[in-house]
DNA sequence: AGCACGCCGACT
DNA sequence: GTCGGCGTGCTC
């Protein structure tokens, strides 16, 4: 029985971002938990709002009279358990925003509550004296029924027509109460059941069984099955709700509400996979990780293993340890991997003890695995990256599939790191991360160097074969006279693979690739000397800039380097590749890129046509890049392998590595061997070079020799303060004056780089500019970042512009 | 943030 | 003496 309740308010902002005290009443000290969400007055008007408990006490250090008490608690089941506060506090500090960001984060979107306030006419005069505009909002009441919502008089009349409300308030003339709303998106269905409690039940059940009409129908089946929806009822055996309803009417059968969770329908595949036998490689990395799962250690293990060799088993294999002890794990993966096959295996192998989160469920249906999983329904979640935070109670295991993916990372306040969170929520709840891919991010790698983490490798395909991987150099196309996107080799082989009937997938990395310029001839790509990496060309101004130091440079007419005038910028799309195949070779393509994947199930649909084979060539961007598992497929084509070597950012060769590794990937997983063509102008990369090779180690050497050069991280941290307003002078006054005080109160001798313009320097007639500060110590850089920029928000008003402060993003803005 | 309060000038 | 524009400062 504790007296006071520490309680966290929703309202997402700094100056409340702190724990409030609330009386507990006595009707309440029975039913409060840590963790649950209560109704609170608060602020001067007394509003109701939602707060969630994170502590229960019974001294107070503030005076009495200030506290207010609990209004109510409207769910039966706490949101949140001691682990997940402490994990929203472990992202508060690590993320530097405000504790009520991370809750939010953490629990499902149908979790919510609003209050608006209602305005009710209680007295029709017009003899108390009353202004013209008092008279008109009396007038507007009395048309719209006497109780109006406060905001629609708002709307109408303007924000300073509260003063009018609260002096007719005064007045007794109009009252103002608050009308308060929980979200509930539990969902209730009608059922039905064979009411026995009538006298002469069976007579009456009888002269209905007499007729072959649809309530005998209804009243068979719930002889049978004791229980239908109504729903289901009606669909089954009549074409309206009348024979229910007579059937209720003579007392025959009662409806009663009762509350469902939904199904997901995710039977497409069902049939899909038989009994997997494990290699004695896929064998001998699951032993070892049971052995840590055992040992309960915390430090993250890395599966590095090749495409095609098989992690998916592998973390099939865990959960199912996990799983017989009683325990839960998560399995995320990236939203794009989340396909209908990706879950029907894993259905096929956990029946209903599995879980699904995904972007493309309902509130509702997410709402309900998040109970599942909350309530020990299902013990095994999979999803997104916000399936990290479901909410279960002795988790085990947290799987990251892909974990070099930059969806990982939240692109919204609080700016999570998945990896990490996943690694504090496993180091709070004594469980074991494990992390998969192919291409670890250099990050990973690093740490598995400095033996942060550990790693197991997997260095054979399932089916022993890996692709031919040839690299085509462009610039010899373009001198033998080929002008077409096409190299001759990619052609070739396309036209084998058409006249054989195998599939061919054509891959164009699009997505994220700014206008770099480069040469047709000899492939030199204009880069800055002070950042390495590649000039942006700029359209309206003609010139070429660096988006990191801000260095300008006349946008060249000849090539620097061998004088051809086959220099400019270079655009290429999907919708290009697809018609100039059809035109070529006379076969079905199905394109994927964000134009044609718009609907709910069209991602699915065009996935769909290309395994039944109705289609013979998959024209696509990054979308294509990984997770598909086409046995038909044996030539895989990279339009411009070098695309994303030059998006101006100091990832874009990892970027790039990876891309083109999953992208080969695709390429001859069935029985047939594989085939794949990078096409580039840059054929000495070593980013292509070595993706060509399958050499991991050989890429990550040379790339992390370039980061310890140029400082980059793992070297370093990368702080970017990101200003966007409708003003462009504006913001870059702004950013001007940041970095002045940033430079007064740089006692750390960071590097502070000039203000520069965004890659996406404008979206929606809104300019974006930047400021990069690079520097050692992650917590001294942020407290340094965010504590200048507080300094400022103090004296200038920021009001017109959009402040955004991001640690380490996956793509510099 | 969101809200109420209170100062002060405009206008009966 | 009252109304309403606008800045100020607090929230258990």
């Amino acid at each position: 029985m504790y007296k006071y309740a520490k309680v966290i308010v929703n309202v997402s902002h700094s100056e409340v971002d702190t724990v409030y005290s609330y009386e507990i009443p006595k009707k309440f000290s029975d039913k409060v938990e840590i963790g649950m969400r209560v109704i609170v007055p608060f602020g001067y008007g007394n509003k109701n709002i939602e707060g969630y408990v994170v502590n229960l006490i019974n001294d107070i250090d503030i005076p009495e009279k200030k506290i207010k008490y609990i209004l109510d608690i409207p769910d039966e089941k706490k949101i949140f358990t001691l682990e997940m506060l402490s994990l929203a506090k472990y992202m508060r500090e690590k993320y530097y925003c405000n504790f009520i960001d991370c809750l939010n984060t953490m629990k499902p979107q149908g979790i919510k509550f609003k209050t608006e306030y209602v305005i009710e006419l209680i007295e029709e005069t017009e003899k108390k004296l009353v202004t013209e505009k008092g008279k008109e909002v009396i007038k507007y009441l009395k048309e719209k029924g006497l109780k109006v919502l406060e905001v629609e008089i708002i709307e109408i009349y303007g924000i300073n027509i509260k003063r009018t409300l609260k002096s007719l308030e005064n007045k007794n003339i109009v009252k103002r109460t608050q009308l308060s709303k929980v979200k509930d998106l539990t969902q209730r269905v009608k059922v039905a059941y064979l009411n026995y409690d009538i006298n002469n039940f069976y007579n009456v059940v009888n002269s209905v069984l007499e007729k072959e009409d649809s309530k005998s129908k209804i009243v068979k089946y719930l002889l049978e099955n004791k229980k239908g929806r109504v729903i289901d009822l009606v669909k089954m055996f009549s074409k309206s709700k009348s024979p229910i309803d007579t059937l209720e009417k003579y007392g025959i059968i009662k409806i009663e509400v009762e509350e469902v969770l939904r199904n997901i329908n995710y039977s497409i595949y069902k049939d899909s996979s038989e009994k997997k036998v494990l290699t004695d490689e896929q064998d001998m990395v699951c032993n070892y990780i049971f052995e840590k799962i055992d040992s309960k250690s915390n430090k993250p293990i890395v599966i590095h293993g090749v495409t095609g060799s098989g992690k998916t088993e592998i973390y099939i294999q865990l959960l199912k340890k996990v799983l017989k002890e009683g325990k839960e794990g998560i399995l995320l993966v990236p939203e794009i991997a989340l396909t209908p096959q990706t879950v029907s295996r894993l259905v096929n192998v956990f029946g209903d003890k599995v879980g699904i989160t995904h972007s493309r469920l309902s509130a509702g249906e997410r709402y309900d695995e998040w109970k599942k999983a909350r309530d020990g329904q299902v013990s095994i979640m999979i999803g997104a990256r916000s399936a990290v935070f479901s909410p279960f109670k002795n988790l085990r295991i947290i799987i990251i599939d892909e974990e070099h993916e930059s969806t990982y990372r939240s692109e919204t306040t609080p700016k999570y790191d998945t990896i990490e969170v996943a690694r504090k929520r496993m180091e709070i709840s004594k469980g074991t991360l494990v992390l998969g891919s192919a291409t670890p991010s250099i990050n990973t790698y690093y740490k598995c160097e400095t033996n942060e983490y550990e790693m197991v490798k997997l260095n054979k395909r399932v089916n022993n074969s890996f692709p031919n991987i040839e690299i085509v150099d462009m610039r010899e196309q373009l001198k033998n006279g080929n002008k077409s996107i096409f190299s001759c080799q990619l052609q070739n082989s396309i036209e084998k693979a058409l006249k054989n009937k195998e599939q061919v997938i054509l891959f164009l990395n699009k997505r994220g690739a700014s206008n770099f310029v480069s040469c047709r001839s000899c492939g030199y790509v204009c880069t800055c000397d002070n950042c390495a990496v590649s000039y942006t060309y700029h359209s309206y101004k003609n010139n070429l800039m660096c988006h990191y130091c801000g260095k300008e440079i006349e946008n060249p007419k000849n090539c620097p380097m061998c004088g051809s005038k086959y220099i400019k910028h270079f655009g290429i799309g999907t919708q290009k590749v697809e018609n100039e195949v059809k035109k070529i070779f006379d076969c079905e393509v199905v394109r994927m890129d964000l134009d044609t994947v718009g609907g709910k199930d069209s991602h699915s649909k065009l996935l769909e046509k290309f395994r039944t084979k109705k289609a013979d060539v998959l024209v696509g961007t990054q979308m294509i890049a990984k997770g598909l598992d086409f046995e038909n497929v044996t030539v895989v084509g990279i339009i411009a392998g070098d695309l994303s070597i030059n998006n101006g950012d100091f990832k874009s060769g990892e970027n790039t590595f990876q891309l083109l590794t999953q992208v080969s990937g695709r390429a001859g997983r069935g029985s047939k061997k594989g085939e794949v063509y990078i096409q580039t102008y840059n054929p000495e990369h070593y980013s292509i070079i070595k993706a060509s090779e399958n050499d991991y180690e050989g890429f990550y050497k040379q790339e992390i020799g370039i980061r310890r050069a140029m400082n980059y991280p793992p070297f370093s941290n990368i702080f970017v303060i990101l200003v966007i307003g409708s003003s462009e002078k504006e913001v870059i006054n702004f950013l001007n004056n940041v970095k002045s005080v940033l430079e007064i109160n740089n006692i750390y001798e960071y590097e502070i780089l000039n203000p520069t313009p965004a890659i996406v320097s404008k979206i929606k007639n809104r300019y974006r500019w930047k400021i990069i500060i690079k520097g050692e110590d992650e917590k001294k850089i942020k407290n340094f970042a965010v504590g200048t920029i507080k300094q400022i928000k103090k004296t200038n008003n920021v009001t017109n512009l959009n402040i955004s402060l991001n640690l380490n993003p996956t793509v510099i803005p």
